[in-house]
DNA sequence: AGTTTCGGCGCC
DNA sequence: AAAGGGCGCCGAAACT
């Protein structure tokens, strides 16, 4: 039997399958089977399903209790390779695909689906998209070609790979959803913000800040509301432009104190508080929907629930089931080690390859110990700091790891420039990414750096370029890091396959595998080993390591 | 009345 | 000390 198949839907529920040769070719006849699961189900040794979209395939697969090996998203490729060849923002559906191939109208993509709250279910799944399967073949063959056309081909398809495993990682996740008792989230939520009065208006402590912040002007004042507050202070005598928490700390008020408690509490509230709870909680599980792929950098997103910010406070109700544990992992200082692994820099990849702490060792090297500088300066290299002792530091920095920062400093002009600028598998950042991209400017394909109506800047630039450089010099590296964490997700995955552990959080260089406490000791032993895999295969050989900070609890809020 | 944008802040 | 990258969420404000 074929190890790889090509799998589509058809109207009627049922499917067409196909075994692929070597060449992506048919290998055999396609077959019409009447259920979905079941012709799965009756291929175990299929290691790769070609078919169009996994989130649109696999929960249904995974309802039926069916779980694949690998898979091939050729929606997902598609907008990779469109990205790759600088025809970002064009359909990627597989019909608009097919009509580029073929010629005649591409037909936009179908608007995206909205969140849904978990206490609503989801039984009306939209109509599903059928393309027949000769259809897909042939888009199929010619996204290999294409990946063949790249300049790292290796890489590219890697990348196509690891994105494919990330949307079966985000399926599994959105099935199992996170461990959450709902009662201790109330125990946190009372605690906090004390009782909640009838009617649905602020809790008891929030209620109280309020009355404390009218007190200190000496008239109703809603600390809800920025014009309010702003309005409050003028006629106190104090000029603020906004009510930032950095801007109020220095200001001296007796209504700062409150205000600022208030605001605090107040996030918790409107993010996470009771109707957080009624919405993404159900089961004895929080359920967000996870989407891989979600940004450019190839970061995840989050449909619903804010799942990617949950605050420390509320990590309390993340609890693992009786006798089960989650493994809590962290990689660390992931982003400094990426940039070793990227720019080649033989200092920052001798520091990197230790598994100590990696600012620790870059302060000893050029800030004379002083571990807090030495991390502003990476990563304000890293985000384009423009000012501030940041930026001062980046000399230090550049002089002790110049291929490092010149990496970055590369990227950055090629942003600002307008040029292509891709993360190590050949992921690509769209070229005007960072602006608002209305400017008529860019519509008329004027130079992109020409000054805009704010004059011009320092550096030779517009502020949009440099917006744009800034996007561009985070990209390589925050996208870099992205493909790795995707490869070391993958490797993990197919690890706990072998377990009952399940994975059911991901945050960008964080995971969280709910286990058997008798499997932690596996589990924490395959994350270490997913995470030198992914080394390995992301960026080839190198000195570079990426260690793990793990931590076995039964509460997400003890980790760390 | 419904939709979009803004302000502020949570996470990385 | 000062405000750089990526997101999502919510209510209010600002629109159609």
């Amino acid at each position: 039997m074929a190890d790889r198949w090509a799998l589509a839907t058809a109207e009627d529920g049922g499917v067409d399958v196909a075994p692929l040769g070597p060449d992506g070719l048919p290998a055999g006849p396609v077959r019409r089977e009447p259920d979905l699961a079941e012709a799965v189900r009756a291929r175990p040794d299929v290691t790769r399903w070609v078919w169009r979209s996994t989130a649109e395939i696999y929960p249904r697969l995974l309802a039926a209790g069916v779980r694949v090996e690998r898979c091939y998203d050729i929606e997902a490729a598609e907008t990779l390779l469109l990205g790759h060849e600088g025809r970002y923002g064009q359909p990627h559906s597989a019909a608009a695909a097919l009509a580029r191939l073929r010629g005649g109208p591409v037909p936009p993509d179908p608007p995206q689906r909205s969140a849904a709250p978990a206490a609503q279910s989801p039984l009306f799944e939209p109509q599903g998209v059928h393309v027949p399967l000769d259809d897909l073949l042939a888009v199929y063959t010619e996204q290999q070609r294409r990946h063949d056309r790249s300049a790292h081909p290796d890489r590219l398809r890697l990348l196509t790979a690891a994105e494919s495993a990330g949307m079966l990682v985000a399926a599994e996740m959105n099935r199992a959803g996170l461990p959450w008792r709902a009662d201790v989230h109330r125990e946190v939520l009372h605690d906090l913000l004390g009782e909640r009065y009838a009617g649905g208006g602020e809790p008891r402590r929030l209620a109280e800040l309020a009355e404390e912040v009218s007190a200190a002007f000496g008239h109703r004042v809603r600390p809800d509301l920025p014009a309010d507050v702003v309005r409050a202070f003028a006629r106190a005598g104090i000029k603020v432009t906004s009510t930032r928490r950095w801007e109020l700390e220095s200001v001296d008020h007796p209504a700062v104190k409150p205000l600022l408690a208030y605001k605090k509490l107040y996030r918790i509230w409107v993010a996470h508080g009771w109707s957080w709870l009624q919405d993404w909680v159900r089961d004895g599980r929080f359920r967000p929907e996870f989407l891989a792929g979600g940004t450019v950098t190839g970061r995840w997103v989050t449909n619903g629930g804010g799942a990617l910010q949950i605050p420390k406070v509320i990590r309390r109700a993340a609890v693992a089931d009786p006798g089960w544990c989650l493994v809590v992992a962290d990689a660390d200082q992931m982003e400094p080690r990426v940039l070793a692994a990227i720019s080649r820099d033989p200092g920052l990849m001798e520091v990197a390859g230790r598994e100590t702490d990696l600012y620790q060792a870059v302060s000893d090297r050029a800030f004379s110990g002083d571990r807090a500088q030495a991390k502003l300066a990476v990563l304000g290299a890293v985000y384009g700091q423009t000012s501030g002792d940041g930026l001062k530091n980046l000399a230090a920095l550049r002089r002790r790891f110049p291929r490092a920062v010149a990496y970055v400093d590369d990227a950055a002009r090629a942003g600002e420039e307008g040029r292509l600028v891709r993360t190590w598998l050949g992921r690509t950042c769209p070229p005007a990414a960072g602006t608002t991209g209305d400017d008529p400017a860019e519509e008329a394909g004027m130079p992109q750096d020409a000054p805009g109506p704010e004059g011009w800047v320092p550096g030779h630039a517009s502020t949009d370029a440099r917006a744009r450089g800034r996007f561009a010099r985070n990209f390589v590296v925050q996208g870099s890091a992205a493909d790795w964490a995707l490869l070391m997700l993958a490797a993990l995955r197919q690890a706990c396959a072998d377990l009952a552990a399940e994975l059911v959080f991901f945050q960008h260089d964080e995971v969280i595998v709910h286990c058997p406490r008798e499997e932690a000791d596996a589990v924490v032993t395959a994350i270490r080993e997913a995470a030198d895999l992914a080394g390995r295969l992301t960026f080839g050989r190198t000195p570079v390591r990426f260690p793990f900070t793990t931590a076995v609890v039964e509460c997400y809020a003890d980790a760390k």
